[in-house]
DNA sequence: TTTATATATTGATATATATCAATGTTTAGT
DNA sequence: ACTAAACATTGATATATATCAATATATAAA
C-alpha cells in the first residue's frame, strides 16, 4: 500500500515528522471490511485507533434495545480514537462500515508517545478531540430541543455541506439511518421527506 | 485567600509542581458569583479556564428559544475549560451559578504552556476532556433513547451518587431544573416524582 | 396581618410522533 | 420470467408527553 494513502489530506498526519510517519507506516495493522462489519464495538476494550482511509462509515452511540443513534458519518481520511483512551480503554461508541472501508491499526501506547514528544501532533490531538466534543454538544440540543421536521432538515444539511459536500448529493445510507441520525422512525423519514418535496424544498430521484 | 481552596483535591492541579501552582496563583483572577449570575455563556469568546472552587453551578446547552438542557451539576473543585479552547476560542456551552459561587481564572496560554511543558498535566488534561466526550456520549444515549420515567430515575441517581454523594440528599436545584436536566417539562417532574412516591421507591420531604 | 407573587400540584386537552397494518414496488435468487 | 424477500409508501391508530388551565400552597413584600 502507498504510504501516502492512509494519511492523506489529514491534519492529524500532517503535524509528523516524516521519521515518524515511517515509525507509524511500519508498526500500523492494515484490515479491510465489508458493509456493515463493526470496526470498532461500543464496550470492548479499547486498544488501538485508526487512520480511516478508504470507503464510508458511521459513528454510533448503542442506547439498548436496538435503540442507536448515529453520531457522524465518517470518510477518508479521518483519524479517529476512543474516548476512552485516557480513562478505562473501552470503546464509548460503535463504528460500523458502510460501504467496503480500510483502516490502519495503530497502537495507543506508540499514539501517546508521540502526543508527548510532538508539540504540534499534541496539539492537532487536542484540537480533534475539542471539536468531536463541540459536535456531540451541538448534536445533543439538537436532538433534544427540536421537532422532527427541523432535526431532518438539519440532517440533510450536514450530508450535503459536511460529508457528502456536494448538492445534490447521493445517499450512501438508509432511510432508516437516516432516522437514526435524525431521531425518529423510519416512517417518519419518508412523510417528512415527501412533505419537503411536496413544498418544493427538496427533490428526490 | 489561602492558595490551597482552588485546587484543592482536584487531580488537574495536583499534577503541577509546586512552582506552576505558584504560577497560576500569581495570575489568577477571582471572582464570585450569585445564583443565577453566568459565569461563562455560550457563544462569547473563550479566553481563560476555571477553578470553580466554591459554591454549586450548571453546565448548560442553549437549544434556542429558551430550550436548554443541563449537561452537569459543578461543585468544588472542578477545573472547566471550554470546547472551543483549540479551535474557534468559543464558549459551546453555559455555566451559571446555582449558589453563591467562586471562580479562579486563568489565561487559556498560561495554561496551554504548563499542557506543552508538564507531561502529567496534559496527560490529567487529556483525561477529563476525554471524560467529557464520554459524559455527553452517555447523556446523548439516555436522553434519545429513553421513555421519560426512566430519564428522570437516572437523573436522581446521578444527584445522589455523582453530584451530592449523599442519599437521601438535599435538592439545591428547582423542579423545573431537573426537568432540564432529564429534557422533561416542569410538570412531567412533579407527575412522576409523586409516582416513584407513591409506588415507594423514592420519599420526599 | 394582609396582599401579592412565585412555586407546587393536579386534571383536561392537544399534539408530536411511534407503532401497527396494508399495500405497492423494487431487488435478488431460482 | 417467476417467486420470494426486502424495501418503500401511506393511512389509521395508539401513546408519550407537552401545553393549558385551575387551584392550592408557600414565600416575600407592604
Amino acid at each position: 500500500m502507498n504510504i501516502e494513502k492512509w494519511q492523506c489530506n489529514n491534519l492529524v498526519f500532517k503535524s509528523l515528522t516524516s521519521d515518524e510517519i515511517q515509525l507509524l507506516d511500519e508498526n500500523k495493522m492494515e484490515v479491510h471490511y465489508q458493509p456493515d462489519e463493526i470496526i470498532f464495538k461500543q464496550g470492548s476494550p479499547s486498544s488501538h485507533v485508526i487512520s480511516f482511509y478508504e470507503g464510508q462509515a458511521m459513528e454510533y452511540v448503542e442506547g439498548g434495545n436496538n435503540a442507536n443513534i448515529i453520531l457522524r458519518l465518517i470518510k477518508p481520511v479521518e483519524f479517529i480514537s476512543g474516548a476512552g483512551i485516557y480513562s478505562d480503554m473501552k470503546h464509548h461508541f460503535s463504528l460500523k462500515a458502510i460501504t467496503p472501508s480500510s483502516a490502519c491499526f495503530f497502537e495507543i501506547g506508540l499514539i501517546k508517545e508521540l502526543i508527548t514528544k510532538n508539540q504540534s501532533f499534541a496539539s492537532v490531538f487536542l484540537k480533534t478531540v475539542h471539536e468531536n466534543l463541540i459536535f456531540s454538544y451541538k448534536k445533543l440540543s439538537g436532538l433534544t430541543c427540536k421537532y422532527q421536521l427541523g432535526r431532518l432538515c438539519e440532517t440533510l444539511l450536514y450530508l450535503a455541506f459536511d460529508f457528502y459536500q456536494t448538492n445534490p448529493f447521493q445517499l450512501t445510507i438508509s432511510k432508516p439511518d437516516l432516522g437514526a441520525i435524525a431521531n425518529m422512525s423510519k416512517e417518519s423519514v419518508y412523510r417528512l421527506l415527501h412533505e419537503l418535496e411536496s413544498d418544493k424544498l427538496i427533490s428526490i430521484d
